[in-house]
DNA sequence: GAAATAGTGTCTTTAAGACAGTATGTG
DNA sequence: CACATACTGTCTTAAAGACACTATTTC
């Protein structure tokens, strides 16, 4: 993500050395989380709302420091328990936030995660600090950029130091590894008809999708099978249910 | 990259707070840069032997701590120029490992990047301590997993830490990112023939490729512009001379 | 049987691969 | 003109899209 070269920061004064006592090295590491699920045509993102006043009020992905004795994915799931009460869910590694003064108080650098999970499985923890916001998606493709998380009334909230980029990031890697990898399934329940797992699809790329090429597709990709199961009454014929199948006999093209 | 969810490691008694004093947070940041090139229709890496001995003499990729008045990029670039004498290239985040005892001596969090350079511009790099190694991918596509490096002989190097998972990760990093990125141009020089971009690309994705439509598809996607030359006596008929066109006028599919 | 969505048949479009042909330099 | 590689014509194959048609369930 950051292609374009700048000059060294402090190419002789800065520590090369590989060991030097981790006194000398005051950075706090942190770990900054993006729950995201689909609900409704539009992808949403759990935000919470720091009790402490120093980040403005503004709204924030769950977050916090690593410990020493943790690894840094170890954190994550301990973020996700703590403020989601989520567990067991895909947990991906996105990026690492590195800036200076990314956060105004202290030297911090955030290695950003995302989480993809079934909206049902969001239903309790809604409180009043923490929100379940609809992401605005403001560029196509996957061009990537800033993505706004919005209220009831669909305005823009205020969030938190580079965390609009963080959502950004989290849409444009959701949309490239779209293509290729079976994530979509980690937002729908076990047993889903086909056409769920379609709007999945068209709600994360923002486009509409042809039906009959996304069937084809997806059956003949292995990754799919009968639950030999309909969808109960919805007043119409009812879809056959399917199943995520980790199989996968694929050949890389 | 870490898709297996597993139980918290201390959901109550870490900190999840979002202030502390960083003497309570003894992690150090470093970076790790894979400097990668193309050569012979293989992928190298530069590689470092450290003057200390605490690393059992293993071969490493060049890397250091992140001072705290520099950004993480900005260190990725200070190792880069301090270490291989190199500014200006493509250089790119890859991911961040992050397990507890990953170094054995202290707690290390280490930010890796990857960076891609024409072969030519690393000819007086090399020394005693530095080596540019092949690389040996033992699997397709992008399955991934753990990377070789070769010496003299085709006899694996002893790597030190998680190296060979990161060169593995940056293999499979090209692979995926050589579909629809135009990065195949960073291991080239400024003016080339297509049939060495077809030679890079088949390097990296390990197979061969059509020509015909490795042409067609190239010349359509706009990246590329004739430079209106020819290559040097080269014994036979020679090629037109192309060089990179950022215009990509694309429409996303 | 009307309504509504599920699911499919078929043609078109587009991109990629196979393969052999022609083109154009050097010696 | 022999050689070697550049470049292209053309057919085949595979996948995606357009679009309308049939199928099945509820009310």
């Amino acid at each position: 993500m950051t292609p374009a070269p700048r000059k060294p920061a402090s190419a002789s004064s800065g520590p090369s050395r590989r060991f030097a006592r981790f006194e000398d090295l005051p950075i706090a590491v942190a770990v900054d989380v993006a729950l995201v699920t689909a609900e409704a045509g539009q992808l949403h993102a759990l935000l919470v709302r720091p009790t402490a006043p120093e980040a403005g009020g503004d709204w924030a992905l769950p977050g916090g420091f690593v410990d020493p004795s943790e690894s840094v994915d170890a954190a994550a799931e301990r973020v996700l328990a703590a403020k989601a009460g989520i567990e067991d869910v895909f947990l991906e590694q996105l990026y690492t936030f590195g800036a200076v003064e990314r956060d105004p108080r202290t030297r911090v650098v955030s290695v950003a995660y995302y989480a993809l999970v079934e909206r049902a499985r969001l239903g309790a923890v809604l409180q009043a600090d923490r929100r379940l916001a609809p992401l605005s998606v403001p560029w196509e493709g996957e061009a990537g950029g800033r993505v706004e998380a919005l209220d009831e009334k669909g305005r823009a909230l205020p969030l938190a130091f580079d965390h609009a980029d963080i959502l950004g990031l989290v849409v444009k890697r959701l949309r490239g590894k779209l293509r290729y990898a079976p994530i979509g399934f980690e937002l729908l329940p076990d047993r889903f008809p086909l056409r769920a797992l379609q709007e999945i699809h068209e709600t994360v790329l923002g486009r509409p999708l042809n039906k009959h090429s996304f069937r084809r597709s997806v059956l003949a990709s292995g990754l799919v099978a009968s639950a030999n199961r309909r969808e109960k009454t919805v007043g119409h014929r009812p879809a056959e249910l399917y199943r995520f199948q980790a199989s996968k006999p694929r050949k890389d093209r």
